[in-house]
DNA sequence: ACTAAAAATGCAAATGAGTTGCAAATATAT
DNA sequence: ATATATTTGCAACTCATTTGCATTTTTAGT
């Protein structure tokens, strides 16, 4: 009964977030963004489609799917490394970042976002030979206007 | 006369790097770092091997090198995009970071460093509908003893 | 609801940046 | 100068992601 309820209540959020970025309502999208909902990745495009029940989907489909929750802005994609595109749902109220371990790649994520405190903070996690990559990414003055 | 001289320069400069890294000096690794140290990028691996004079060598040379500079910490690559990786001569007493146009895609760099006076800073140049990343790069506790 | 038009999906095939194996060439150390 | 180790070129390969097209599902209009 309560996970009726539950999952119901998961269908109408993840239906709201779909028509708000104007996306058609199907199945593959529905069980990606409630994966995503669910479950704080970040996850590769192959953990996704893995983690979703047999026969959901294509794993095109999942691809199909997360490049256009990244044009909507519903999912952020994070660039660790060549060949290493995480996605997780973007939810404005809980901004973070990411630090991935260089050898055993295992992903950790801090609240924090002012740069010294950011490696201080890192610094008493216990994490040694600190670098970060910072990338902007916005719309030029030239194409405002096209 | 002024020209060769200054030639000689670069080399001497580039052998050094490459000793500073423990790593051979060989033909193509020189022209690469010269490259890098004359342009500054970021630029693609095929960008460099085509700014390179004919013949200099091999692309895969190329995807080697970079490979190499990059775990010597010589280069700094970085990831805007899904299948764009950009490498640029990493000189600490410059750090910066980057801005893409999400159209475009030219790349401009900033010497800002505290994240709300970047995004004032580049606010001021033109930019609209600002996004970033960030992401940290350690090695933490528990790789730190093997 | 019913139907036509538009959009999304599955499958198979293609793409393409980057990697790998191996023999030949070059660099380093003694 | 010679032997050893490293690097390079070439060709073939890899593998995540993309694309084309026929079929299915969704949407919007009546």
């Amino acid at each position: 009964m309560a996970s009726i309820k539950k999952d119901i209540n998961w269908e109408t959020k993840v239906i709201e977030l779909l028509k708000e970025k104007k996306l058609s309502i199907t199945v593959p999208r529905k069980m990606i963004i409630r994966l995503l909902l669910k479950e704080h990745g970040p996850f590769s495009a192959e953990e996704i489609y893995n983690k979703l029940p047999k026969n959901t989907c294509d794993q095109v489909t999942v691809y199909r799917c997360l490049n256009q929750f990244v044009e909507t802005q519903l999912v952020t994609p994070s660039y660790f490394e060549k060949e290493m595109v995480l996605f997780e749902f973007n939810d404005p109220h809980h901004h973070h970042h990411h630090i991935i371990c260089k050898i055993c790649k295992k992903i950790d994520s801090f609240h924090d976002c002012i740069l010294n405190k950011i490696e201080t903070s890192l610094a008493k996690k216990g994490y040694k030979d600190i670098q970060h990559r910072l990338e902007f990414i916005g719309v030029c003055g030239a194409c405002q206007n096209s």
